[in-house]
RNA sequence: GCGCCCGUAGCUCAGCUGGAUAGAGCAUCGGCCUUCUAAGCCGACGGUCCCAGGUUCGAAUCCUGGCGGGCGCGCCA
């Protein structure tokens, strides 16, 4: 990789002059003009060594070592003080036969043996469908552990449900109200009851497999039973949902079972042992303004009864106890109130401070027509993850999703999305991926020769094309140490755009000469190498956002279904 | 009132550790065109980076103070 030879280079140079920057920082210029790597390096240590940027910059140029060694052909000082190394062609094109080698583990970076990573998200409580937030939510927390898995670490992901608390109760007295009514009892649904029309159908569902039995329930077993009942279907919804959309988790972990396992106990001890425990009120509270948080906290309510809060801190626990001694939470920001209490819980039982590690994101609102999309709130029924895979399919639905950084508030554009020409980035990023794939057909589907001639790949299009392809390891790198899957689908937009450009450039009617398949044979090996190495680097940037990459694409107009309609 | 996040082109948004002339997509406008199958291709227009100070060789980026928007501030989850 010539990005390691000249930093070494570099840090040999920088040592003789009596300088050693702790890290070297090499980026890959905007402009084509600045070559292939730039450095500013004589810009930090003005400073330290008291002399100008320029004087640095041209000393260390003239001290580089050019040549076949580095695979740098010059290094020239500009602007302020930058160092700009342009590489040989060989250089450049030798990217394309480390694609082709590497394949499918080409921007892959070998397991590293730090700790293990939980991602912990979407985590919905089982008492409706999937709304807009946890689609989000799940596009966000998949395409995080994926990044985080190609950048080498280990990771599981995790769904926390909450099925022990309040709402679960409420959830059953929904569906209990609807059952009586769905015999045409009077009962009115509890003030905080959930109004939407899966509990109706759910209630029905009940009333069809038990009948009429539990109009009379004094002992509360039907009320039990219907509190089983939509859990379980809830979940069973919410399960398909999430199939449907591609995720999988390693592991549910139920809140209940942080009560039968005593797990909420043993928390309630330790943080007594912490000595920030104290009685007010009434109720037991635990000191979190000890480490930050805006007020202390009540963790035992009066009626003797846990808040939310000790089952939350008594679940990360078990993060850590499971050897996960990094963990991210994906979270709608609605709830960053809850960070620090979490944390602080955390800190009085011993463990470090920043554990865990949230990315929190903000709304998500759709729009059609220049219009935001409104749901009505009276009857309980809003925009679900499954109504948007419906209409604008699985692929779109998470990349609309992960387009933007999580902090920002989302706006999902209908009309966007259900675009299928190259102006929606999905379908311009497949295009470009089955557009290689059919060039590759068309050359008799042989496999992309690494050792072709490949220094004949030395026109601009190509040399700016390969330096693209060739950044992707850096991409997954920088996303993941962000936690910003938003930079990888800016990446691979403007990656399959430049794959368009350069299709397009060598399209045949036109540009003959600029074709893959040329007669040339030398040169067409090369551009077929090059071929195979843009399938290669879309396909994996594709699948590290869970997106397929389809081999060929089917025209929408190709309904030409003879004899049919 | 306090805390967190956001404010960049008409719209939706990128912008790496502070770096070179601030970038995309959409929309608009102007040409071209029907493809190595792919609903087009090429180009142009478009900026007080919310405001005011500060830090320094250099600030959209860091600091302070405002302004505007979102969210949160329960013995609810």
């Amino acid at each position: 990789m010539p990005q390691e030879q000249i930093r070494s280079s570099l840090s040999v140079i920088l040592e003789e002059m009596g300088a050693s920057p702790p890290s070297i920082h090499l980026e890959r210029p905007k402009d084509p003009d600045h070559g292939e790597w730039a450095s500013n390096v004589a810009m930090t240590l003005a400073s330290t060594l008291r002399r100008s940027p320029r004087q640095i910059a041209e000393e260390i140029a003239a001290a580089f070592p050019t040549g076949a060694q580095t695979g740098v052909a010059s290094v020239e000082v500009a602007g302020p003080g930058f160092l700009n190394f342009r590489l040989s062609t060989d250089a450049v094109t030798r990217t394309v036969a480390t694609i082709l080698e590497e394949d499918a583990d080409f921007g892959r970076q070998a397991v590293s043996d730090e700790a293990p990573v939980l991602v912990e998200f979407v985590s919905a409580n089982p008492t409706g469908l999937l709304h807009l937030g946890h689609g989000r939510q799940a596009a966000l927390g998949d395409a995080l552990a994926s990044l985080l898995e190609w950048a080498g670490n280990r990771v599981s992901r995790e769904f926390y449900y909450n099925d022990a608390g309040r709402q679960i109760e409420r959830l059953a007295l929904s569906v209990q109200a609807r059952y009586h009514q769905h015999f045409g009892r009077e009962m009115p649904l509890p003030e905080d009851g959930y109004r939407g029309r899966i509990v109706s159908e759910i209630a029905a569902e009940f009333a069809e497999a038990e009948g009429e039995r539990w109009l009379d329930d004094p002992e509360g077993a039907g009320l039990e039973r219907m509190r089983e009942f939509a859990v379980t279907r809830l979940r069973a919804e919410q399960d398909l949902d999430l199939n449907t959309f591609g995720v999988r988790f390693d592991r549910y972990f139920l809140e209940s079972s942080l009560y039968t396992e005593g797990r909420v106990e043993t928390t309630v001890e330790g943080l007594r042992e912490s000595g920030l425990v104290y009685e007010k009120d009434g109720a037991v509270w635990l000191r979190t303004t000890e480490f930050g948080d805006q007020k202390d906290r009540v963790m035992i309510k009066s009626d003797g009864s846990a808040t939310y809060f000790l089952p939350d801190v008594a679940y990360h626990v078990t993060k850590w106890e499971r050897g996960f001694h990094r963990a991210i939470n994906v979270q709608g920001s609605d709830h960053h109130g809850t960070v620090d209490r979490v944390r602080a819980g955390l800190r009085a039982l011993g463990l470090p401070e920043g554990y865990p590690e949230y990315v929190l994101h903000q709304m998500v609102t759709v729009e059609r027509g220049g219009e935001e999309v409104k749901f009505s709130k009276r009857d309980g029924d809003y925009l679900t993850l499954r109504d948007l895979v419906d209409e604008v399919g699985r692929d779109v639905t998470r990349y609309f999703f992960l387009m933007r950084k999580p902090e920002a508030h989302l706006v999902f554009d209908l009309d966007w999305a259900a675009d299928e020409s190259d102006k929606n980035p999905v379908y311009k990023a497949k295009y470009a991926h089955a557009r290689v794939c059919s060039i590759l057909r068309k050359a008799g589907g042989a496999a992309p020769d690494p050792d072709a001639s490949l220094e004949l790949l030395s026109s601009e299009i190509e040399r700016e094309l390969i330096q693209q392809l060739g950044s992707f390891p850096e991409l997954v790198e920088r996303a993941a140490a962000h936690r910003a899957p938003h930079l990888a689908c800016d990446w691979l937009e403007h990656t399959a755009g430049q794959v368009n450009a350069w299709y397009h450039h060598g399209n045949p009617a036109r540009n003959p000469g600029g074709a893959v398949l040329v007669d040339d044979p030398d040169l067409r090996a090369a551009r077929l190498a090059l071929t195979g190495a843009i399938r290669v680097v879309l396909r994996n940037a594709l699948t590290l956002l869970g997106l397929d990459a389809p081999e060929r694409m089917e025209r929408a107009e190709s309904d030409d279904e003879p004899g049919e309609g």
